[in-house]
DNA sequence: CTTTTTTAGGAAACCGCTTCCCTATTCATA
DNA sequence: TATGAATAGGGAAGCGGTTTCCTAAAAAAG
């Protein structure tokens, strides 16, 4: 590959002129840009970017950091949502992605510090888990720019989200006044803070209409589908058990619906579900999913627009938070008499 | 963020032993080298990758380059399968990867010639599209190293793929050997050459057991569940229906089966399907679905490794095609009588 | 006690491009 | 026509590291 000063040296001008053909920048008269760019063409000449960003600072890559294994990123469809939308608005402002897991979450983490540190990067998407404070605190004194996807874990550092709280309690009231009173949940952990924001959400509901929620119907999974069936049959063998069970993201709910399929229980007739997200699978399964919809891709444009918003002040930083819907599918009806 | 020169003036010493240090060279004593990295922890200094780049020509940077959009991209579950394999095998050398798609197939392919013949990336996995022959000829004399994940377009440049050949010619026998004599085949377009193997596959199979396919029966899709769904109506509204539907990825294949069933047609009662890929989604489905096992996380991995191959000699390439296997659930079984 | 080899460390060139600043020429204005 | 401004172009100093080469001191060999 031939470097800038053998394509000044063919076109007989110096470096310099070649660095203003290349950037688009006058004073260059028409005749020498001809020649130069023609050289540039002849020789298949592409500048180098590591010596480019060297002096201009600017390395047209966002990392989209993401604090556990790739395992998991790639299992939920909703994250995968997120990143198609975080890649395409990057790909607007022709910036490319790196992507940054790790093969254990500690790792992830140090990865992530590392590239934030460096100068590789122009600034990240850092997906919000547990030890984000730690992980704030790691980072020193002046870290390329950062937007969390999810909860802030403090002041300062810009957070997109879905309206988690609002999401839930719309869930939990659809379910109420659907005539649902008992009513079970299956929660997670680790709990990141958008799991908080929907167990305050679903309580409030429960406590407008004047009742409580049994905290012995609340169980506990890990987002999987595995972990709903398991929390789902936990919850279908209580001695009082549920007439409908809201589980926080849609991979647990359906595990919850073949949890109850397994028992013999039908959906929705003996057992009304609903979930979380909206992933493209709620639409596959029958019944259809009822479920609280999360729109992924507009999240994830929402970070990376954030994100150019801070690397360029000039451009106007977009509202943080998202609304959530709730979509009515065929997942939850009446309890049954009785 | 200090710079190198910093460091070596808080040391006492030259940038050249903190370099040393940097790098875990010789010719630094004990108390020299303790000293230095005292100092770059408490400054929490990292040696910048541009600058460290332009002298050691790594950027340990892989390209995976997409020539298509990220929508295509992030719809494809086995695609997604294969990305998570390219990214393990990534980490486990410490690189990291950069995509790079395109809103416009155009675009994207031309963003990944930039790519390759820059030096921001090491090398780069490249997925098979049509024009890949195109592409190949505008690289140019020395782009990046690279590996085609699907079949090279012309010699010299290493792909990996899976038996796809092999793969299809079983689904076929399986299909014959369960007394199906009329079957349907779901093909695409756009055809990269795997769905030609398959196909040469398919027939072959036909062949063996001196039946011709009736090319009425063979439906053109886009791989989309959308296609997949339109092509069974096609199929299934033909004179003289098939018993059997192949369809060439296990997105079609749900689409058949959806278009079975609004049909009032039972799986695999009155329509048995198979697929190819065998995507997560395959055993969410009633029935579930019987499929040709392509292992896309191998597959990935492989074409990692033999990128990284390509990279350092030392290493061995390892083989470039990754059986498949006939995975055998319930949405097939011999046709009825009559 | 020399001489040779090894170790420790630094000066300066270099990687490839951008940018600041300077000079010479051309053009517009008074 | 003289003067100032705009245009065209180039020299050289960075950007932040690595690497080559050199020197001085210490260790090993004779």
């Amino acid at each position: 590959m031939p470097t800038i000063d053998e394509i000044a040296k063919l076109a007989r001008v110096s470096p310099t002129t070649v660095s203003k053909v290349l950037n688009n920048r006058p004073y260059v008269s028409q005749a020498t840009r001809r020649r130069v760019e023609h050289v540039i063409a002849e020789t298949g000449f592409v500048p180098s970017q590591w010596a480019r960003l060297l002096s201009q600072r600017r390395s047209y890559i966002l990392g989209l950091l993401i604090p556990y294994t790739s395992d998991q990123l790639f299992a939920d469809p909703h994250l995968l949502e997120v990143m198609r939308g975080i890649e395409s608005a990057a790909n607007r402002y022709e910036y490319n992605l790196l992507l940054s897991t790790g093969r254990a979450p500690v790792e992830a983490a140090s990865a992530c510090t590392r590239l934030l540190r460096s100068d590789v990067i122009d600034g990240a998407v850092v997906v919000e888990t547990q030890d984000l404070r730690a992980f704030a605190e790691t980072l020193g004194s002046r870290p390329a720019p950062w937007v969390v996807l999810g909860y802030a874990p403090a002041g300062g550092v810009p957070a997109v989200h879905a309206d988690d709280y609002g999401g839930a309690r719309d869930a939990m009231h659809y379910l109420i006044s659907q005539g649902h009173r008992r009513i079970g949940v299956v929660s997670s952990t680790p709990r990141p803070f958008a799991i908080d924001e929907r167990m305050r959400g679903l309580q409030d509901a429960i406590q407008t209409v004047g009742l409580t929620l049994d905290s012995s119907l609340v169980v506990l999974g890990d987002f999987s589908t595995a972990s709903g069936e398991q929390a789902g049959h936990t919850l279908l063998t209580h001695p009082n058990p549920p007439t409908a069970i809201f589980a926080l993201n849609d991979r647990m709910a359906i595990g919850v619906v073949r949890a109850a399929t397994a028992r013999g229980l039908r959906v929705p007739e003996q057992l009304s579900v609903i979930g979380f997200d909206d992933i493209a699978l709620a639409t596959l399964l029958t019944p259809q999913l009822t479920t609280v919809r999360q729109p992924g891709y507009i999240l994830g444009e929402t970070t990376a627009e954030t994100l150019f918003a801070l690397l360029d002040p000039q451009r106007t930083i977009p509202s943080p938070i998202i609304p959530t819907s709730l979509i009515v599918r065929g997942s939850v009806q009446p309890p049954e008499r009785g």
